[in-house]
DNA sequence: CGGTAATTTGACCGAAGTCAACAAAAGTGG
DNA sequence: CCACTTTTGTTGACTTCGGTCAAATTACCG
């Protein structure tokens, strides 16, 4: 359900891959303090960073979709421990390769190298962004920016057809993700579907309105 | 006021200094969307990232204190276009260094390798920090992890004694970092002033009890 | 079909925001 | 060095967005 990508996958992916690990859903695969001497791309599923306070709050930094690399940082600084664990929210595969390997394919072309660029702004412009919406957009304005984030995250790949895409996230995730909670998540996707900006079952988000849910996004 | 640090200094800072800027206080040095080729250390002074919403609310991300290097993410992706601005909070002393050749310096030796890599590790680790403390985090917790991580930052450059270091940083500037407001800010710092955990006048902090003031930050 | 997990709704609460006035510092020019 | 202005910080009264608690519904799954 959650399949492979095509068109968006770095090429990398497809000509030199390594190592094919499987996961089931729901699963902590990479932890917080480990390093890391190999670099993951998400091959077919969806999976998040996140971490979890001492009293068990948690906070999630990201969401993965099929074709992202999953621990970015270490692909520059592989032997750092990462600040986060990452958990698969479907069953997921993943293709691991060894940094150093994957460092010298990145910088064989320029084209890989431009791609690869381009990949790491976007990542960090997210994050960055991410941290905006938090400190300082309300409830609306956030849930907005991160559905405007995603349908352009998974449009660029193919995964995304005329604003309905599979969204495997539930409620719970998006508080955690969001800084809120499940229940005020729900009341403000109600008001969101009320205004006829989105549509979505359990497990399909339809974003009915883009441009006014971008609006929302940028001035809420 | 703000000096140099000595001992906390990459070492390429000394030895390959390539330019030195200055900028007086309060002046945005670069600006988001800017591709930089450049790399700069913080030689002294204090400076923040940040960004501007639309309507003008301010998000900052992240507080540079002398010895920082500042766009550490251009380090690895030259030609990235930032998403942030920086700028002064006193005065700033700036050293540049082609990316290239800071880039070269730094693989030179495994010292310096380690050495650049814990940096970046401890600065996505304090980035994805403040992501949980905004999200999930009160007041109370968010003030006092701020107050911990900036004492040690400046604590392994030598600039905090006995738990006091200079502190030009407006209540204005916390708020727009931790997504509150000034009013609460203020009320806040009171409370842990009451409590006996800091002490401050307009440019100078001190923490009285380090060990309870980290004890709130990861609980509260 | 029955049990568990996720969503939805209602009633109430409180942490943090807003608005506004004032006080204390810090510049600034004469 | 002092009046004057501007920035910051402080405090009070009141509001609100989002949280809490709890009880339905509704979906999923074996």
């Amino acid at each position: 359900m959650y399949g492979p990508t095509v068109a968006g996958t770095p090429d990398v992916v497809n000509t030199h891959r390594r190592e094919v690990r499987s996961f089931p859903s729901q699963r902590t695969f990479l932890r917080e303090g480990e390093a890391q001497s190999y670099v993951f791309t998400l091959y077919s599923g969806w999976a998040f960073r996140y971490t979890t306070l001492r009293d068990g709050r948690r906070q999630i930094f990201f969401f993965h979709v099929p074709g992202d690399i999953i621990a970015l940082e270490s692909l520059t600084f592989p032997g750092i421990s990462l600040p986060f664990s990452v958990k698969s929210l479907t069953p997921v595969t993943l293709c691991a390769f060894d940094v150093k390997e994957a460092n010298s394919l990145v910088r064989t072309t320029k084209f890989q190298q431009d791609r690869s660029a381009v990949t790491m702004q976007r990542f960090f412009s997210d994050l960055h962004r991410r941290i905006a919406d938090i400190g300082r957009r309300s409830a609306m304005g956030r849930i907005s920016q991160l559905l405007v984030e995603i349908e352009g995250r998974l449009r660029r790949r193919q995964l995304s057809k005329n604003g309905t895409f599979a969204f495997p996230v539930r409620q719970e995730h998006l508080a955690d993700a969001l800084g809120l909670t499940t229940v005020y998540v729900n009341r403000t996707l109600d008001k969101l579907r009320k205004q006829k900006l989105i549509a979505f079952d359990r497990h399909r988000m339809t974003i009915l309105d883009l441009e006014r849910l971008h609006e929302i996004a940028e001035e809420e």
